[in-house]
DNA sequence: GTCTATAGCCAGATAGAC
DNA sequence: GTCTATCTGGCTATAGAC
């Protein structure tokens, strides 16, 4: 109800319509509720944002920007490996604690929309793993880890810290854990992911 | 076009609604699309299923059915627990490979869904994880494995084998590979997945 | 059992007043 | 810049003929 000028509005708008994006996925997803929510009417989300699909992608950026910049702490910093995997673990686990939805929202709307999500990937500064992959490579020939597949590797650790972020509901059924359990487990496993793939890549 | 009796053409309607909610999600699809590709009209559609959500529930009981064996596959035989790890591993990813929108449907519905999820949960004869925990602490006291909470290490092997699945398209952007390198990478983990865990897990 | 036609609703988008 | 009111289209669901 209360009137401010524009920028204050156009932010708000963007910040309600990534929690209801989050929440429900872009095909589920009413402009009613994000006007509700913000506390304002669906006409000035089109005088802000034109349509549902240009609001969406706006959110999509967003949220991917946010995204991005931890997979590319792993990516391309110069530490030793192992230095790095504990530092990644610990960073992405506490900030995806914190943006429970952000991962399932990428993950989702990536798989449904896959001809926006490739040509978006294209049209940002995305993560490069050309960098890590010959770090890799060198330590292997260094005989500091035994030989694999960098892309293996990498998959592998992406796996095992967004895979229960991912399917939130789906481990939590299968496993019979609440979410106090679930956020207990998560901050083990800051130390417990880069202790299992040190140990499994010891020569 | 052609008319057949009526087990036939219900058969018929719930094997493209597979296909059609695997592709598009629940929200996104039309009973329209459905009845296109059955090559039948939307009225067919209610008089089988009544209504959308109706139809959707057969749809994610059939998948689910599909997918809870190749879970009890690892939670409830006898062997060790390497053994069953190797099997689980082919298995689950000979599979997914064939059913490549499984996993994601599963994991999209289950996080868009989480009332109906938990309740169908409850409902049948979903996986159940005691054996195997009491399995892996009986391993861990013989001095077989090293010491682990056995949901993480549950954990982990889920997250290792369905993660590409879940999020095929994130991981094809970032790694970029195309679907023959997908491919090749997945059959692979097969035995790469147990063999890194059976490495982690070296006393 | 299967079709055509349509009711009824709801969502995205726009017009126009203030 | 922000609102109310409304248009337009699309979608689920049903009525009713065959």
């Amino acid at each position: 109800m209360s009137k401010e000028k524009n920028q204050q509005t156009e932010e708000r708008i963007l910040e309600t319509a990534i929690e209801v994006f989050q929440e429900r996925g872009m095909a589920a997803t009413r402009m009613q509720e994000i006007a509700d929510r913000a506390g304002i009417n669906k006409a000035l989300l089109h005088y802000y944002f034109r349509s549902k699909q240009q609001l969406f992608e706006a959110v999509f950026s967003k949220c991917f920007m946010q995204f991005a910049p931890k997979v590319n702490s792993i990516f391309q910093s110069e530490e030793p490996l192992f230095d790095k995997l504990y530092r990644f673990a610990d960073n992405y686990i506490t900030f995806m604690l914190k943006n429970r939805f952000l991962v399932p929202f990428i993950v989702q709307e990536m798989n449904n929309n896959s001809e926006f999500a490739f040509s978006f990937l294209d049209s940002v500064n995305r993560p490069d793993p050309t960098i890590i992959s010959g770090q890799i490579k060198a330590e292997i020939e260094a005989g500091i880890i035994k030989p694999i597949h960098p892309k293996q590797l990498l998959l592998s650790i992406f796996s095992l810290v967004a895979f229960p972020f991912a399917a939130q509901v789906l481990i939590k059924g299968l496993l019979k854990m609440d979410d106090e359990e679930f956020v207990t487990l998560m901050n083990e496993r800051k130390t417990l992911i880069p202790d299992m793939i040190k140990n499994a890549l010891k020569p």
